[in-house]
DNA sequence: GGGTTTCTTGAGCGATCACTCAAGTATATA
DNA sequence: TATATACTTGAGTGATCGCTCAAGAAACCC
């Protein structure tokens, strides 16, 4: 009985959520959703309810397509050499709407009014510092770096590291890929 | 004749700044400043001339006292202990509205729509590292560290771990001290 | 104290915000 | 083909946005 959508939606999920991670929450209005998602507002609002329930929707989205390419890094990979890739494909990806992570961005727009959606991206953020944290105990568990510091230090360092040049890399006139070569040779000295 | 300014120009900007710096530019509304700089609008139009004129005096101000707190800690312990302190030092202030720069929050907010605001962020940006770059190579002339790497490039790491650590900061749950003392230890081994 | 000048006040401007809903259209079943 | 069921449309909602301006209040000079 039904008529089926105009659009396919998880085509239209990730043209928002590209949308939003480029020009984050307020930068984006109803009508820049509208051009690209090539809705009417009345479509828009039948489709997803609401502009925080589609943010929400693509922010759980970005988190979820990173941690499955970092999946993806180890299993071609190993732990290590993944590692070392994952902050130079982090800046160097062409289709990407921006170089900076757009949960860092989330959290650093809406943290202090307190909105959900910060919240939402910090708990990402915490979910992967844990996938880099099992990388890490898996690499002292094989022997292949040293059991010094405790793996969730160093993923607390990592990610760390991992925020601050995707930072940089938002800037003009920063060779950033330098910093993400000093970042994988730094994983080296473990 | 004239009649006198019922407030301090300075404690404005001052209020101004923290207000911005707290919230962002789209998350700051003319509402929120007038209250917290109890003006109405008349006032404020006739003492700053728009939001965005004074938004742009407040990241001034905050660049430089930021470069103001970084020369009094060299001229109080020198260069490479200021550069140790400087982390720890900017993430725990506790008059400060946020952990997380200004400088990199308003150029991820507002680059995407190429707003001057953004580039005159990036502008500091790029001030302080300069000012790093200068430390980093005083360092090397006094023989204090290595001269394997430019000091241009260790300026530019030492700005991304900033960065990276600011964001940290941000996040509940991370201890980000221990962070900061992790890239102070890694300045002793240049 | 009168006159001048500046600062302050606050109602209200047009524009834009996120969002609604009644009407229209296309696709399915019967 | 007739009917039911989504889906799409777009004018229009009240609220808030940054901002203006005419009028009033306060401080200075003579």
């Amino acid at each position: 009985m039904p008529r089926k959508p105009n659009h396919d939606r998880n085509e239209l999920i990730a043209r928002a959520r590209d949308l939003f991670w480029r020009q984050g929450w307020a930068g984006t209005s109803l009508k820049d959703l509208e051009a690209v998602l090539k809705m009417k507002p009345g479509s828009f609002y039948a489709a997803f309810g609401s502009k925080e329930a589609l943010f929400e929707i693509a922010l759980d989205k970005y988190a979820e397509d990173g941690a499955g390419r970092l999946a993806e890094l180890v299993e071609a990979h190993g732990a290590m050499e993944a590692l070392k890739r994952y902050p130079g494909l982090a800046i160097c990806r062409e289709e990407a709407p921006a170089k900076a992570c757009m949960l860092s961005k989330t959290l650093l727009e809406l943290q202090a009014h307190g909105h959900p959606l910060a919240k939402r991206a910090s708990a990402h953020l915490m979910g992967m510092e844990e996938q880099f944290a099992a990388l890490f105990a898996q690499m002292q568990n094989e022997g292949e770096i040293s059991s010094a510091h405790d793996p969730k230090s160093l993923a607390r360092r990592y990610q760390s590291d991992l925020l601050g040049l995707r930072v940089s890399a938002e800037r003009e006139g920063i060779d950033a890929h330098a910093i993400a070569r000093e970042i994988a040779e730094g994983l080296s000295r473990l």
